[in-house]
DNA sequence: GGATAGCACTCTCTCAGCGAGAGTGCTAAT
DNA sequence: ATTAGCACTCTCGCTGAGAGAGTGCTATCC
């Protein structure tokens, strides 16, 4: 089943016919059949030849035929090779990068602006759904807080990390504080805190001043927070894309799919799972194709991941959902540039350090 | 054409009827027959008085057959007239309402949290997608500033309103300031606008210093924004509800209709016109029926739409969308009671002024 | 005179049957 | 090893008949 083993059984013209009939697959949505084939593309052998090549394609599990006097049909392990080609060359066309690349330097050096512009790129380029998650750093180490009163009792926490991570969470105090003793708690952590990462910081002895201690085990709460493999937003784009594949002809299939976006926990397991275990990573990037078996509602599904980021220091997740009949020439590279380009734009963001 | 002059024309048994086929055409999403109504319900007079009264208010224009030989499907003054019918009644069940108002109450005191939440209860309610717009003020008041360095020459700049309203910005200096300088800063800049409007920050004469004028001009750029009459995120859930919908089956249905969702330029524009035009106006309450010819895509769309919030100090816009089929009995109280609770959670916030 | 029963009519929906078309697998010839 | 030919299979689209549902009209009843 594995294709690592399976590869070498393959001959030069069988590799051809292959990628030519995912290829066409992937364009027409249609089994492909042998005469077609022959027609279309200009072989040097005739449609009987490729009937026996597509049988012994079949056979090894590359194709299958929806019934018995239809074309073939690329299975996973098909995809899988023609996804496995398809990673070596497979760049950007310069153009393409140039209009890319100048929209996110045109946008503010906003991280979250940056991510929603890479959720709009990847779900236009691809035609297929996006989703972005934040970038935040393994280790978080503290580097800033800010007090803002904004109503009331109602003050605005604004905590900063090194590497320029930045978290907020509003709060409710027991009683009106003014904005000068807001100030003087802001200064004493600011002092106390600066540079730590948060065990340090959870070390720490108990503040004497009440609202000391209040601020200081919010930090601590956000700093955990802010420490969860997939934390904070996930932005997402093209949820209507994949509505007008034809695979998803029947809503109750497009239901079942996009269910999961609306749902952030389930996506965020998700993405979890897929950075974690790496069977189909290449070059960075992994691809997953079916539902690897493991998600059903992904059965007829791919997914093109791809982490972002400084390692180490500040990483994120963004890919592409599509159906397993995606244009993975299109995407892989998008993912691939995108993902490059984002993981510079973080990079330069933490350089300043 | 208007339901306010046809209105007088029906029968006591006639309202009932119409009320009666709606209802079942709600659940059903099947034409209603004159036999079926008359077997169902217990109903002292026969299917063929049933059909004499059926043709009557076809005539009048509040039912509609699909084809000669079918049952009726209401007509869009058909819904009209059951809404009108609903808005008089139509509370929401205690126990519902103690379940959301708990879950509120038991929320952080975000506004980000409050709307998400509102979004989640409306769809889970209405099984519709609902919408959810920040509460904004018309004219806003300058109260506070903060400029917070996160990386080298990058400042998150956080700009709290009279009335709690919080926006917030990065932004890139033309080269690295220390903390004590920005400090410096906020502090001038707070002492001089403090209560301030926009037009009067607008018209302040420039300040000398450079990074004064800089931040100022900021200022009043995310003030101007923020004035807009829709600004700000949309909160939305429940996308995937209305692709279970019979209305729906066709995925090219549904997408044209989603399609404005994933543009929250549209989405804004939609609801910007809506709550200007008041046509289907009852009780602080809006509802759309069938886009009320003007959105093509709406046509066989519903959309109940409800502002809330302290009006002429900081209000927003909810609302559920789905088929014009949709539940309106359940829908409308819910989606008014989530206002009120909103409103009120704004109040007590704004109240602290 | 309003309500009702009966009836003819219309229209959709479903299903079986049939032919066309496409594609295969096998065999025999090159 | 490759290819041409052929029988076979399966889907798809079309057609026509029958069932079912619902209507509108008319004659009748209270």
């Amino acid at each position: 089943m594995n294709s690592m083993t399976e590869l070498p059984e393959l001959t030069e013209r069988q590799k051809t016919l292959l990628l030519l009939i995912i290829r066409d697959y992937i364009e027409s949505a249609q089994p492909i059949g042998s005469k077609r084939l022959a027609e279309h593309y200009n072989i040097n052998f005739s449609s009987a030849t490729i009937r026996n090549e597509m049988a012994a394609l079949a056979e090894m599990g590359y194709l299958r035929q929806p019934h018995t006097s239809a074309g073939r049909v690329p299975t996973e392990d098909g995809y899988r090779f023609f996804v496995s080609q398809m990673m070596h060359q497979a760049e950007l066309p310069e153009t393409v990068q140039r209009t890319i690349s100048h929209q996110f330097h045109q946008s503010p050096p906003d991280i979250e602006q940056w991510m929603t512009l890479a959720a709009s790129v990847l779900a236009h380029q691809s035609q297929g759904v996006s989703v972005v998650t934040a970038p935040h750093a393994r280790k978080a180490k503290y580097k800033h807080v800010e007090l803002i009163s904004t109503q009331g009792r109602q003050v605005l926490m604004v905590l900063v990390l090194l590497g320029g991570e930045v978290s907020q969470q509003f709060l409710t105090l027991a009683e009106p504080v003014s904005q000068e003793r807001l100030s003087q708690t802001v200064t004493r952590l600011n002092g106390l805190l600066a540079g730590l990462a948060l065990d340090k910081i959870a070390s720490l002895p108990a503040r004497s001043d009440a609202l000391d201690q209040d601020i200081m085990t919010l930090i601590i709460q956000d700093m955990r927070r802010s420490a969860d493999s997939v934390s904070g937003e996930v932005f997402t784009d093209g949820l209507t894309n994949v509505l007008s594949e034809p695979e998803f002809k029947e809503t109750e299939e497009a239901r079942r799919a996009l269910k999961m976006f609306g749902e952030p926990s389930t996506l965020k397991a998700l993405l979890d799972r897929t950075t974690a275990g790496g069977k189909g990573r290449v070059g960075g990037l992994q691809v997953l194709i079916g539902g690897e078996g493991v998600w059903e509602e992904l059965r007829e599904c791919s997914m093109i991941i791809a982490r972002y980021g400084v390692p180490g220091m500040s990483t994120g997740t963004l890919g592409v959902f599509g159906p397993m009949r995606m244009s993975y020439a299109r995407t892989i590279p998008t993912v691939r540039y995108v993902a490059g380009l984002l993981s510079d734009l973080v990079n330069d963001t933490i350089a300043g350090e």
